[in-house]
DNA sequence: AACCCCATGTAACTTGTTACATGATTAA
DNA sequence: TTAATCATGTAACAAGTTACATGGGGTT
């Protein structure tokens, strides 16, 4: 049930990270795409080392550094997040606050909504283009891999980013073109 | 910052309606949209009664029913929604378990991913037939309206289901193909 | 001098979910 | 008879957010 558990137990299934690790590239690498905070990650490992879902591979230690604790999935983790991708599951229900506040839009000046709405479609355009750049660079290294690389799981969920970012940026435009058409200025 | 209590005040400024009527809006009319329950409405509803920003409007007894709290929105209410509605805000983040399970399909049978991945897009094709139809019902209504009624706010938001539905049928679709071509049986 | 990066973690708080409780009427 | 609808609400729990704590090294 608990959708983190099941990201980390992702990630480490293709390869040995530590939390800090998970932390970085929920929050970096896709993007605000998953964000999670310290006191998700930590905890939820130490509870799945109980369980024998993961196991510590080593710690490493740079000089100074503190500890870097790496973990490992174990068969059992393996096993368990087969388990969860196969096993069916309702859709998810979408949510944005954005899209409520398009919903009051008729209360408003139209003038100060369409600013509004210029921000937030620069921030998905923002969004688009570092997921498109995405599937450039992770395209450009499928050569040469087998049919079963995670890879081209990847390039597939950062693919719906660049169609869903797309979508947005156009839904913005046709709401600026509809209240402008209105309010002239 | 409470998504919920803006999504109470942005049905109330359209009409006054009770706590269940605002339960039945959010779970039903506009499907999954955004599900709520009775926990979060009354007590919301009761705090924010306190606070001035809605008031009661009337009790509604019939016969042997429970009477029915009708709430609507107050004058410190409606500027609470436009203030919130035209200050600038984040685009929030998304957020898909289905997402995740794509990640790992390269973990997993390719045919028993197919049998999931065409669950979920029957699901959403439901979705979209039901966005649709939304949509065609509320432009019918569209005659002779105000450019300023609720109405075309409503339209845009719902038309925002349809393309996203739309998207992720697509998505489904393409995530199918690539893998039947891997897995031909 | 002030801040960010690495790397772990804890504490306090706000949200959201699931289940329960009441109780009459109506439809399967 | 079983279940659903109307209509209010509470209780217990799960999940997510924000802030804090430590501490050396590098950057502006």
């Amino acid at each position: 049930m608990s959708s983190i558990r099941q990201a980390l137990l992702s990630l480490l299934a293709r390869e040995p990270l530590s939390g800090y690790d998970i932390k970085q590239r929920m929050n970096n690498r896709l993007g605000p795409f998953w964000k999670v905070g310290s006191n998700q990650v930590y905890p939820e490992l130490a509870r799945m080392e109980e369980e024998g879902l993961v196991a510590l591979q080593g710690i490493e230690q740079h000089d100074y550094r503190p500890a870097r604790k790496l973990y490992e999935i174990t068969e059992a983790g393996r096993e368990a997040v087969i388990r969860w991708t196969t096993e069916p599951g309702g859709a998810d229900q979408y949510r944005d606050d954005f899209l409520l506040k398009a919903y009051n839009s008729w209360l408003v000046d139209p003038e100060r909504m369409i600013e509004g709405i210029r921000e937030m479609k620069k921030q998905h355009e923002e969004k688009l283009a570092a997921y498109e750049a995405k599937v450039a660079e992770l395209t450009s290294q499928l050569a040469g891999r087998s049919v079963a690389d995670p890879l081209f799981s990847s390039i597939s969920v950062v693919e719906f980013g660049v169609r869903y970012e797309r979508l947005y940026v156009e839904w913005c435009e046709e709401l600026i073109a509809k209240l402008s058409r209105r309010e002239p200025e």
